[in-house]
DNA sequence: GTATATGCAAACCGTTTGCATGGCT
DNA sequence: AGCCATGCAAACGGTTTGCATATAC
């Protein structure tokens, strides 16, 4: 399992080009060890690697996630103003946003459909399409 | 036009049920008096009002805007961590953001369509669907 | 008169940065 | 050896808050 998890975490980081440093192996492990997609806050993700006993400071966490969103590997999302969220799935995909847990994850693939994107004006190209449901406790 | 400005601001803050208190006056008046959407930053609404003469603390304009949406005169936009941008359109529509500009302006209707809402989760309602529409220079 | 809005400045919180230290190749 | 990553703490920027004053009803 360990070893497993290191092994993706490394492969990771090499297909983005980045050096395997103690702590990025250690924050790559955290987010790609299970070949699961993660959506985690710098918070967050600093506060998992201090459980598992990593010692990372949360300077470097930032740090670490923007060289991982440079490098191609990661998305940041925006769905809350006072927060940054990182997504290790690539692909432009809608996010649900639960808002009594400040939570993301993605919605289930196929639910909804975006058709005919509005033509961006002249000189302009659409970058991204950011879709964001945000569920209430009922 | 100071004229209609003014009526047409604090009928809406009528609306809202809201005191009309001179701040709040020119905050509306800036914001529909001409019957236009407007999509505002705290700090941008806050110049608008410098610029007009007005006297309004920075703090009030926040607080001012945190009532108007609390009083569903307006809505909450979130398309970027660093700044909170405020629409005086209050129905669920697509936005664009022009990244260079940091701006951000109603997508044109009927341009974007969302078929089959994700069902939301046992629980959950569907509190909104916020579409973003990022566009870079070419 | 009473409740509420305003202004100011200071607190706040997530994020970024400068600089000295340590690690990777 | 040289370059780059790390850690710490301090700076940063947008937003919020506490408290005294002023205003609407």
């Amino acid at each position: 399992m360990t070893v497993s998890t290191h092994e993706r975490g490394r492969e990771w980081l090499t297909k983005g080009g980045l050096r395997p440093t103690k702590q990025r192996l250690s924050l790559a492990g955290l987010l790609v060890g299970d070949g699961e997609n993660r959506h985690v806050t710098a918070e967050g993700l600093h506060t998992a690697a201090q459980t598992a006993g990593e010692s990372v400071s949360l300077a470097t966490v930032y740090n670490t996630l923007r060289a991982f969103c440079q490098a191609g590997l990661m998305h940041e999302v925006t769905v809350d103003g006072t927060r940054s969220y990182f997504d290790t799935r690539m692909d432009d995909h809608p996010h649900f946003f639960w808002e009594e847990e400040n939570r993301i994850s993605d919605a289930p693939a196929g639910e909804l459909h975006i058709t005919s994107v509005p033509t961006p004006p002249a000189g302009y190209e659409v970058a991204a399409i950011d879709v964001v449901v945000r569920l209430r406790k009922l």
